[in-house]
DNA sequence: ATGCTTTATGAGTATATGCTCATATAGTCA
DNA sequence: TGACTATATGAGCATATACTCATAAAGCAT
């Protein structure tokens, strides 16, 4: 793998590595929404929301469209879901095998 | 999800996210290496890289083992690459995207 | 036009991350 | 034992990230 190819897969890692952009994306697993309905659906204020959602659509993530004033966001690639379910598996795995390793100690 | 997933699954995901660390696990594709053997073969500065290592570690990507003075690093998870290669993809789609946007300007 | 709603962003602050240098720790070998 | 090699970590610094409050910008409705 080139080093910018390591540099772009990063960045876009790094906008997946927040626990409020995870739970966004969980949101739009379902349909897509706009910044007025995740809001209060996961509990962010206003701004920080705003900022979390261009990060994720600067990495790629996401993309959003006008609608009056509401802008929508929407995830841009099925494989969004695909990574994200992996990292689940890989978490859930690891979490089985420390539970496993405390209890052999 | 629930939040405490959430959480984990941004954990495992900022590990991802540095270009060094897509790097060493790019490195350790084909076999397990230790510091020494990776600190030259992506310049990095060894106590840098150890750190690099032991965040891996600690999100559960590479497994370590001593042998001697060394200690081996390889992949904790076949996984860890099906998610670097679905992001590579990804970032591979977006970049023709944002291309074939450039040239309708 | 005014007022209302929704989103984006500037400024400030606190915390986290990444890097380097120096040093400590652990293991090998003569 | 002492010299050497490999790795880990403390300290300090620079930069990046996340958050909040206040405000600006954009689009609706009356």
């Amino acid at each position: 793998m080139h080093d910018n190819q390591a540099k772009y897969a990063a960045e876009v890692l790094s906008a997946f590595g927040h626990p409020n952009r995870i739970r966004i994306l969980e949101c739009l697993r379902g349909a897509a929404h706009c910044n007025c309905e995740l809001a209060p659906a996961l509990q962010l204020e206003q701004s920080n929301l705003s900022r979390h959602l261009k990060i994720l659509v600067q990495a790629g993530l996401l993309i959003s469209w006008k609608e009056g004033l509401r802008v929508i966001f929407k995830v841009a690639d099925q494989r969004v879901y695909r990574i994200l379910d992996l990292v689940k598996a890989l978490t859930t795995h690891e979490m089985r095998m420390k539970a496993e390793g405390l209890e052999q100690n």
